[in-house]
RNA sequence: GCCGGCGUAGCUCAGGGGUAGAGCAGCUGAUUCGUAAUCAGCAGGCCGUGGGUUCGAUUCCCACCGCCGGCUCCA
């Protein structure tokens, strides 16, 4: 598990239930934190009893147990060990070993340690200014660790030891690399199993699973990195992007679309050559370099800067579906999370100062709207401070993130801090949601910036005829779109609603004698604006219904002879419900207006 | 990129130093059937790529590519 609940491409469950102390079944109240890293300590024990000479750097807790990094000299632990250290430390656990805190000198430690190489440098490096240490003794093995922990080995509550990973000291690649044995921990059996079971949902929801399955995308060894979109999956993509056109107009944006390779002149002076190159493709042509835009806005800002702008046309709000590339290191590709190319809906706002704080609320506005269209309806909102890796001066970054501080608090929005996290040119709102299975995903964001408009001159003339420079916010309701539909994937488990399902209804013939008739339908479907398919493969009624089942198709229309005889339709829905024998009409109509209003309801008023 | 694992038919997966198997999907035929799998037959693979060891490699070894899980990073 990553320690940060906001990060991507991987997710992290929150265990709400268990943010404080807990009673165990002992009848005892036990703090978490102290049972999981009491439970590093013995899975550390019950490794050195397989590997004696083990080697032991850090084993902090985790949201949801512990892990200890570890190094095998001239060896290594394999998945095979792993049941044999669970076994260990249930042994070690059953013994009720009490945990004995006792204190020496940082020189006694080292040499209390000398044989122990990521202790000795833990107590050279990190502990270096400590006078004393603390260290910690169960049942006759010894760690350095400042505690607190629980007071016996049977405190542990239900633990079991999960997975081995890689990983290095000190969390650098240029470090020694070590092996990280993770392990769950949660204080009753019931909550461990509840959250295996919540694991092992998740993997069921995979949506590179639910991509093949239901045919909608597909990656190739020759573009590591890059999705290739099948006719479906690109549906349910031109269906996303026309829903979030249709929002960005009502709110005043324009839509405008910019080059995918600029001169690298341009990424010079937007900062992003100093700044974001290890992420950027370059090329060239007729021997002048070019970049592959890693982001928009330098391309939208020269649509800004093409002609004069007034005080009136502020605030201008341009938006792009833009399509960015940006390198990534291959092993953090992950699916639609992680892509070397993806396309964001991705607005910039230019407006005068005091306009600032009213374009920031109305965008909070807007993100709730479209996230509670999804069924996200717990949103956690971050500020994010500068970074190391940024321009600009203090006092703009100071005031900037104040605006955004500022924006939220008249609108009674709570929000965190999350401290250096900001873009290179300035300060971000960022929006998380929860999806159906707890998991956290970072979306939308709003980031002022000072600085572009700086670097590219950009200005309005203001009222008294005097050029004044615009401050231009960088939004994003969606992020990636790609990544929002691989979230809402998993949120739904490929079972869309209505207005996105690339298919909304599978025609189903009972026997070859409907087929005609069932050719009319789909015509008469597809005039009323339905996405729908035909199935005649000449199967029973049986496997159709189960095909068109398992592609996870809202409706089913089901034509046999009673049907063409009086010239209706049946439904079935997803939901395994029927609307028997109703016209095409009533079923266009209900479709179109269940779409028009992008509900989740399959049918208005279900029949008893 | 780094550490570890994996790569066999379109998909899911068995197998294993003597040259490969199942289920589903596909095709053909029969069946015409009312709410989650009709039956039978056929076809389908340079066992990720390139080297090496060997009389012989898909199997063992090495390298590369890709995927998966982590580390780091990130939308």
């Amino acid at each position: 598990m990553r320690r940060d609940i906001w990060q991507w491409g991987s997710f992290t469950l929150q265990y709400i239930s268990f943010a404080g102390p807990k009673p165990t079944k002992e009848g005892r109240r036990m703090d978490l934190h102290a049972m999981r890293h009491s439970a590093a300590h013995v899975m550390a024990q019950a490794i050195r009893e397989l590997y004696p000479n083990a080697q032991f750097a850090f084993g902090p807790e985790t949201e949801t147990g512990f892990y200890y990094d570890v190094k095998i000299p001239g060896g290594a632990i394999g998945n095979e060990d792993l049941p044999k250290i669970e076994k260990g430390m249930q042994r070690i656990a059953k013994g009720r070993h009490p945990f004995v805190r006792s204190e020496m000198s940082r020189d006694e430690a080292l040499k209390y340690f000398g044989s122990q190489e990521f202790k000795v440098k833990a107590l050279e490096g990190l502990l270096a200014g400590e006078k004393t240490v603390s260290l910690y003794e169960q049942n006759g093995f010894t760690d350095l660790c400042k505690g607190p922990h629980v007071e016996h080995t049977g405190q542990i509550g239900a633990f079991s030891v999960d997975r081995i990973a890689g990983s290095y000291w000190l969390g650098d690649s240029k470090n020694e690399p070590l092996q990280r044995v993770y392990g769950l921990c949660f204080p009753t059996m019931d909550e461990l199993k509840e959250y295996k079971t919540m694991m092992e949902e998740a993997r069921k929801r995979d949506h590179r699973e639910v991509g093949k399955k239901l045919d909608l995308f597909s990656f190739h060894e020759e573009g590591p990195g890059f999705v290739f979109w099948h006719p479906k999956g690109l549906t349910l993509f031109n269906t996303l992007i026309s829903f979030i056109r249709d929002e960005n107009d009502s709110r005043g944006s324009r839509e405008i679309k910019t080059p995918e390779i600029l001169s690298v002149d341009l990424w010079h002076r937007s900062g992003h050559y100093d700044n974001f190159r290890e992420h950027m493709y370059f090329t060239s042509a007729e021997e002048k370099p070019y970049a592959v835009k890693p982001m928009n806005c330098p391309g939208s800002i020269l649509v800004y800067k093409e002609g004069l702008h007034s005080f009136r046309d502020l605030p201008l709000r341009l938006m792009e579906m833009g399509h960015v590339h940006r390198f990534e290191l291959s092993g953090v590709l992950h699916g639609l999370f992680r892509l070397r190319a993806f396309t964001q809906d991705d607005g910039h706002i230019y407006c005068a100062p005091e306009q600032v704080e009213g374009e920031i609320s109305s965008f909070v506005d807007y993100v709730f709207h479209v996230y509670k269209i999804f069924g996200f309806e717990d949103v956690t909102v971050f500020v994010s401070t500068r970074p190391e890796h940024s321009m600009g001066a203090d006092e703009v970054w100071e005031s900037s993130t104040n605006a955004l501080k500022s924006a939220l608090e008249k609108k009674g929005v709570a929000y965190k801090v999350k401290e250096g996290e900001g873009a290179f040119y300035g300060p971000k709102i960022e929006f998380n949601v929860k999806d159906c299975i707890k998991r956290n995903w970072q979306l939308g964001t709003i980031q002022v910036d000072f600085s572009m408009p700086e670097r590219f001159e950009l200005d309005y003339v203001h009222t008294d005829g005097s050029r004044r420079r615009p401050v231009l916010l960088h939004r994003a309701v969606l992020g990636s779109l790609e990544r929002f539909l691989g979230i809402y994937m998993e949120q739904v488990v490929g079972a869309f609603p209505p207005w996105l399902a690339p298919v909304q209804a599978a025609i189903l013939s009972v026997t070859d004698n409907q087929n005609e008739y069932a050719k009319e339908i789909l015509a008469a479907l597809k005039a009323g604006g339905v996405r729908a398919e035909l199935d005649v493969s000449g199967e029973r009624l049986n496997k159709k219904i189960r095909n068109a089942q398992l592609a996870k198709t809202p409706y089913m229309i089901i034509l046999g002879e009673k049907e063409a005889a009086a010239r209706n339709i049946s439904v079935r829905l997803r939901s395994g419900e029927n609307v028997n024998e109703i016209s095409t009409e009533t079923f266009v109509r209900t479709v179109g207006d269940l779409s028009a209003s992008r509900s989740n309801v399959l049918w208005p008023v279900l029949p008893s």
